[in-house]
RNA sequence: GGGCGCGUAGCUCAGUUGGUUAGAGCGCAGCCCUGAUAAGGCUGAGGUCCCAAGUUCGAGUCUUGGCGCGCCCA
């Protein structure tokens, strides 16, 4: 016996039953248990932040992070599964912070960094317990007690040893990076923060000359002419940008009529600037941008001009790089010369960029390229020089102002006073001194910060740590170029366009709660070295500081160990400097790029190369086969896994060489050299979730449901396969509580459906596979055999009920044949990635199982003999189906599936004695398709049928002759007669579902039809080109009737063109369309065209009425209540003659039918009767259980 | 401002290498079927496939240029 089904299904409820039960037996264990041997498919959790509560968007990511490594499972890998958990960032801080009320550094400072950092690491785990519930409500499988989390020891410890090697190979460098800076609260604000403030303010806008040198460096009478909003950025002025690819134009301006001066403007702007400053100006000549580069010029403050307007150095390419310096001619002046950006154009301003280095990361840019351009000069050539050349090599960053945002002793006129506020004197002074040319107002976004609504934020040059990843780019491209990313546009598109345009990554941050940079440096020399983990520091001469931690831990014992590794424990260590005598070795303050820490999972999930035993793991556990995260990740974890791992673990054979060092680091060398791609090779990303309203997800908005809420209310396969089924994954979706609910029906309900009537029946029959089987159908296979373990075919073929499934019906073989079918392509697509299209088989297939399978079935489950082959073919073909189905679907809905196969397998016994079955679904394999099961011929052939018996209820419909009455006959005119006679011998079925006395085919149909013939363009496209227009005509035109009957008889016909030329149409060159004429009752579809027959004869409406009062029975036998196999009386009353007579004529059919013992003609006494109109003529039914 | 993606029915979305009648689900209207079905079937209304130009015998699909939306970066 199965368990009874509920017909009142509660998808939620069976799954918290479901899922005790996975965790009682360790199902998830075992699945891996069961896999040790097998080939590994490697995957890689990317580290959620547990700092806020999940919701709808992480369900997606989760729900595919664990599809794919569930289907791999099944198909025999093993695939661990590890989870991570991201801990450090400045989000953290700012959560702690909101909690302590406060926000800047100097307040972060003042309440102590040992006890903020203490709240840092406590308040990581706030909403963990939340995600872990989340995680197993949903189903993903995971390892959460044995998760990495990046504050542990072994994880930072982890993390130093990679820095250390990037540092020990030049790869680790300090150099300056412009941030957005809060002057005020001395910090430097992220992305997120500064786009929160922008406001619109009122700027000054300044139009300065810029005066052009001659060659012997003197003033002439030309200037260019810039443009700016932020005067104070002026006295920092180093070079003026124009775009080479523009024109530019020399004007006189003849307003002040006693001086001449010439301006240099883009010429598309000299109109622009004519008008706004109300002159004329005569256009001198025009020039490209090209010509201008390398033109000298005086800037306008003084600051560094008189020590360094004659600095110049020495270009890169220069012949002879260890020539004597004082023969080499190729130099450059190092500042205040023009020169060339592309980002220059004409949409505001002159054309001509003021260029202030420290104020502006894109000036920053053109800095860093402008350097690139000298030769560097090499320590130990400066050395053997002396320092005389130290200055002169490139241009150095000059910046005029502190970091509290006030002028330095660099710009005496203005020191000491915040910039903003000099911005009128600098406009005065430039006035006195004649090089304003044009000032006024100008509106704007600016941002302020956030946290104080008064302060504008300014751009600002700060020491920072970066990674050489430029170094890195063609590596970088090479390796992205292997991994297959989901959808493929991501690797030319988002990904490899941001890797085109890579800059050094930016490593270190000027915070407290993160993983704590390893480099510790000279106090005297500035000599730094990196430290690969704590124990190598104790280990260092003289060490010292050790003893903060110690007090600490001993004040508070609960204290985890893993804080030592953690400002400001860390900072306290100190060891004498092996660079100079007597000197202390000082931790640099930094904490580095929470990024980082994700992208070093790969291998600091296991503590490499530290912790004991982590090579085998990180060796077997890399590269990663999947991976998913949202497309946001594209620049972070995408990246920072790519360019770590790049960086680590080498490239390609024969590519290019920058580490020749490789082979002395301490990694093993095959991975040194691991095959591109590298950390991982498949990688979907997913789309976007929005909220109810299209916008992004957020909590004040309530614009979406709380995950517990779905999976209470419609559970968590719902959610699952509502993701897996309705759009591919990388498509942004729009959360919809709607869309989730109606996707229930269409597979989860049917499917449950189909499951309930077959334990209904099966139950009702007595059919038990474990029985038939023999009941121990595993000692009689071989223990080997998967078929016993995964009740496939082979599992049942010795019971004696069992027939092959070649001596069964039609319809068994079809819906066998689509089940296989199905399997191979859930399987094909699967293997693809594509979660979405194995869906869509799926759906497919349940749907035809339940629409037609079963439904064009019901007569064999009802069929009164017990044990006929027909009706046991039908079990033991329904019964495969479903569990075979369970298989299939087990990675995309595993609930449901564990119900199902739980009640349909536990025939064979309960728990983990169950004779060899498997005990869960998920231990089984994964159904692949049997191609010898598939019949391709069949199945065309059981659409066919399909499409005829929908264009027969469609004809029914338009003629308005419901179902329920019979006809004589339909006729079936076909296109093409290739399956006619296969239908003729299935007529049967037709006429039953179409309630019809016969069906007949025939291809002669111009009674009822009109033909028409087109040509078959993708086959005749290539072949006539031009004339496609003309073929389709001349067919259009042609007699359809003799064109099909010369096809027939010579197999080919010829077709004349107008331009003379002809081509010969064979069967596959040309379409036959039907068209059902008017007047019949009649339907037409690709292939066929049905017509009723639609005349009544008083025996068929007898019939028709006969049905009526069957259907009537049932309804009432419902309403009373009676179970499935309950026997009744009924009584029929009824005045009407000709009902009377059809009840008598049918009285067997309809005591059949309804389970009846006997129907009489009156009342039943004491039974409450339903008055019913039949087709016209009132009936009384009078219907009760016979006990 | 740059990069990427998207734009198809009232809504949510499919749409294969370009092939001539553009689909599904929901919703709406009507009919039908039903002792597994909170299901199912048939029909109808509803489309400038964002716009324009181009390539082609043929464009929802390819190219270019616009417009709108989203994301990332400035």
């Amino acid at each position: 016996m199965f368990q009874p089904v509920d017909g009142n299904v509660n998808f939620p409820q069976q799954e918290l039953a479901v899922g005790k039960f996975w965790k009682a037996r360790k199902i998830y264990d075992q699945s891996l248990a069961q896999r040790s041997q097998a080939p590994s498919f490697v995957f890689y959790e990317g580290p959620p932040t547990a700092n806020g509560m999940p919701h709808p968007g992480h369900c997606l990511t989760r729900a595919i992070k664990d599809l794919f490594p569930r289907y791999k499972t099944m198909r025999g890998y093993r695939c661990e599964r590890k989870a991570g958990w991201d801990t450090h960032g400045l989000p953290v801080e700012v959560e702690v912070c909101k909690e302590l009320g406060i926000h800047s550094k100097e307040e972060i400072e003042a309440y102590g960094v040992e006890p903020f950092i203490h709240m840092c690491q406590q308040s990581v785990w706030r909403y963990m317990r939340e995600w872990e519930r989340l995680t197993e409500r949903l189903g993903f499988w995971i390892h959460l007690d044995e998760a990495y989390v990046t504050y542990h020891e072994s994880y930072v410890e982890s993390v130093w040893w990679s820095l250390k090697n990037l540092f020990d190979r030049g790869l680790l460098y300090q150099g300056h990076k412009i941030v957005w800076w809060w002057a005020q609260g001395g910090t430097a604000l992220s992305a997120g923060e500064v786009g929160q403030g922008y406001r619109q303010v009122t700027d000054p806008s300044v139009y300065v000359k810029f005066p052009l040198l001659d060659k012997a460096g003197k003033v002439t009478d030309t200037s260019l002419l810039v443009w700016t909003t932020t005067p104070w950025t002026l006295p920092s002025n180093q070079f003026a940008a124009v775009n080479p690819d523009l024109e530019y134009s020399v004007v006189v301006d003849h307003h002040d009529g006693t001086t001449t001066q010439r301006l240099i403007i883009a010429s598309a702007l000299v109109e622009t600037i004519a008008a706004k400053v109300k002159r004329e100006f005569t256009v001198e000549k025009s020039l490209s941008g090209g010509e201008l580069l390398g033109h000298r010029y005086r800037p306008p403050f003084e600051c560094y001009y008189e020590t360094l307007a004659e600095a110049a150095g020495i270009l890169k390419g220069s012949p002879d790089e260890y020539a004597d310096p004082d023969d080499i001619d190729e130099t450059e002046h190092l500042y205040w010369r023009v020169v060339g950006a592309d980002f220059v154009t004409t949409d505001s301003g002159t054309g001509v960029v003021h260029q202030a280095p420290a104020f502006g990361d894109v000036d920053f840019d053109v800095l860093v390229a402008e350097r690139d351009r000298f030769r560097p000069i090499a320590l130990k050539d400066v050395t053997a020089q002396g320092t005389r050349f130290q200055a002169l090599n490139r241009p150095e960053l000059l910046c005029a102002v502190g970091p509290d945002g006030k002028f330095t002793a660099e710009a005496p006129q203005f020191e000491g006073r915040w910039v903003k506020d000099c911005d009128k004197d600098i406009i005065r002074d430039l006035k006195q001194r004649g090089l304003l040319y044009h000032q006024e107002q100008c509106v704007h976004d600016y941002p302020f910060c956030w946290r104080a609504e008064e302060d504008p934020l300014i751009q600002y040059p700060r020491e920072s740590w970066f990674i050489r990843t430029t170094e890195f780019k063609d590596q970088l491209l090479a390796n992205n170029a292997k991994i297959n990313w989901l959808p493929e546009h991501i690797q030319e598109g988002r990904f490899g366009n941001f890797l085109e345009s890579n800059v050094d990554w930016a490593l270190s941050r000027e915070r407290y709660w993160g993983t704590p940079l390893p480099i510790w440096k000279c106090e005297q020399s500035g000599e730094m070295e990196a430290v690969a983990n704590y124990d190598e520091l104790l280990t260092k001469p003289g060490v010292r500081g050790t003893e903060v931690w110690d007090a600490a831990k001993k004040k508070n014992p609960e204290l985890p160990d893993d804080l030592k590794v953690h400002k400001p424990y860390i900072d306290a260590i100190t060891y004498d400097s092996p660079f100079t005598q007597g000197a202390r070795m000082r931790r640099v303050p930094e904490v580095i790029d929470c990024w980082y820490d994700s992208g070093a999972m790969p291998f600091a999930q296991w503590g490499y190369p530290n912790t004991p035993g982590s090579d085998k793991q990180f060796q077997s556990q890399f590269p990663a086969d999947f991976i998913s995260e949202a497309i946001d990740q594209t620049r972070g974890w995408f990246y920072s896994q790519l360019a770590i791992s790049t960086l680590l673990f080498g490239k390609e054979q024969g590519a290019g060489s920058t580490e020749q060092e490789a082979s002395e680091l301490p990694a093993p060398r095959s991975l040194l050299h691991a095959p591109y791609p590298h950390p991982f090779r498949n990688c979907i990303v997913l789309g976007l979730m929005l909220g109810e309203d299209g916008q992004k997800m957020s909590k004040s908005k309530r614009n979406y449901r709380e995950p517990n809420e779905v999976f209470d209310r419609y559970g968590a396969d719902t959610l699952r396969w509502y993701f897996f089924a309705n759009q591919p994954p990388w498509t942004s979706i729009r959360y919809s509580e709607q869309a989730i609910k109606d996707s229930i029906p269409e597979f989860l309900l049917r499917l449950w459906n189909v499951y309930s009537f077959f334990v209904i029946y099966a139950n009702i029959d007595g059919f038990d596979p474990a029985k038939e089987a023999g009941s121990r159908p595993a000692s009689r296979v071989p223990r080997q055999g998967a078929g016993s373990k995964e009740l496939d075919a082979a599992a049942f073929a010795s019971a004696k009920s069992y027939r092959p499934i070649a001596e069964r019906s039609e319809l068994d073989r079809w819906i066998l044949s689509e089940l296989n079918r199905t399997a191979a392509a859930v399987v094909e697509r699967m293997d693809a990635y594509d979660n979405f299209a194995a869906c869509q088989h799926l759906t497919e297939f349940v749907d035809a199982l339940s629409n037609w399978y079963v439904r064009r079935s019901r007569d064999r489950f009802w069929a009164a003999d017990k044990r006929s082959v027909e009706k046991l073919d039908a079990y033991w073909t329904l019964y495969e189906c479903l569990v075979t189905t369970a298989r299939l679907i087990a990675p995309f809905v595993p609930f449901l599936a564990e119900t199902l196969w739980q009640n349909l397998a536990g025939v064979f016994g309960q728990g983990a004695n169950r004779s060899g079955v498997a005990e869960s679904v998920h231990l089984c394999g994964y159904p692949t398709g049997v191609a010898d099961a598939v019949d391709a011929a069949l199945s065309e052939r059981m659409n066919l049928v399909r499409e005829i018996a929908s264009l027969g209820r469609n004809a029914r419909n338009a003629a308005s002759l419901k179902v329920r009455q019979p006809l004589a006959k339909v006729e079936v005119v076909l296109a093409d007669t290739t399956h006619q006679k296969w239908l003729e011998e299935h007529a049967g079925l037709i006429a039953e579902e179409l309630n019809v006395k016969a069906v007949e085919y025939t291809t002669h149909g111009e009674e009822y039809i009109g033909y028409s013939v087109v040509p078959n363009f993708k086959r005749l496209g290539p072949r006539l080109g031009k004339n496609m227009p003309a073929a389709k005509k001349l067919l259009g035109e042609i007699d359809a009737v003799k064109l099909l009957a010369d096809l027939k008889s010579a197999g080919k016909v010829q077709l004349r063109f107008p331009d003379g030329t002809s081509t010969e149409l064979d069967n596959e060159d040309i379409e036959v369309r039907l068209a059902a004429k008017e007047g019949w009752a009649a339907a037409q579809g690709k292939a066929c065209v049905v017509v009723l027959a639609t005349d009544l004869t008083p025996e068929l409406i007898a019939e028709g009425l006969a049905r009526d009062v069957i259907r009537l029975i049932q309804d009432q036998r419902k309403a009373i209540g009676c179970e499935y196999t309950d026997r009744i009386e009924i009584g029929l009353a009824t005045n009407s003659q000709e009902l009377a007579d059809a009840i008598e004529h049918f009285r067997d059919y309809i005591t059949q039918e309804t389970l009846a013992i006997k129907i009489v003609d009156r009342p039943l006494p004491g039974v409450e009767s339903v008055c019913i109109n039949v087709s016209g003529n009132e009936l009384a039914i009078y219907v009760q259980a016979v006990k």
